[in-house]
DNA sequence: TTTATAGTGAACCACATGGTTCAGCAAGAG
DNA sequence: CTCTTGCTGAACCATGTGGTTCACTATAAA
């Protein structure tokens, strides 16, 4: 399985709604601080801490260009974090395609 | 879009390699706070926090049973970070497939 | 060369997290 | 009824989080 660590950061900078709506303006297109923090009219350096979090947890990358820095997506974490997911359901979806092998075999820890 | 909230939760809940694994724990059928602890070498007051966390989530549900308590996964909550993952993604790849597109639709707010 | 601008870092704040211990309470077993 | 067991709640601790302000650096512009 992903190292879960990579799994730790990705999910809790997923954790905040702040850094989803970062990530979906990305989707449009690379952003400075600066254009980052002016629609949630928070200060660069908080702004700065979420990009810190983001490129942390490889959903983003940045460069310093003159005194900007530019703000883009990273690529492959989130296929990271779906596939535990995934990988998950396929336990959970198992349980229930099977329930009647499952109140059978389960009897003894189910009580 | 999904609340906001709901998604703050669900990720945070993910965002810890104990309680992921004790969603897979789960996964192979419903189990005591004491069985959950047990693996871990953790107090009962330290699971029942986590799983606390997952229930608050959503992710798991619980029932007291007599002196112990059952914890059972919950259902629809992955499936709302999956799609919510799904959802991005969607962005990230057009801004990849139509990179010509992309180039000349944010020439003016990508300086 | 001066000045304005974009970002950075340190220090601070209130509050959440992940864990513990200890004291209790409620249910089942003898 | 008594004893054991499984969970619960409160209190505590160290650390992290999401935000701020203020002082500073570095680049761009005049």
């Amino acid at each position: 399985m992903v190292q879960q660590e990579v799994l730790d950061r990705t999910f809790a900078a997923l954790a905040d709604a702040t850094r989803r709506q970062i990530l979906i303006r990305l989707g449009r297109g690379p952003a400075s601080i600066g254009e980052l923090a002016e629609p949630f009219g928070m200060s660069l350096t908080g702004m700065k801490k979420h990009v810190h979090v983001l490129e942390n947890a490889g959903l983003v990358t940045t460069e310093k260009v003159g005194r900007s820095r530019q703000c883009r997506l990273g690529t492959e974490r989130l296929e990271d974090a779906m596939s535990w997911i995934r990988f998950y359901q396929r336990l959970w979806e198992r349980r229930l395609d099977g329930l009647d092998a499952y109140f059978t075999l389960t009897k003894e820890d189910d009580r």
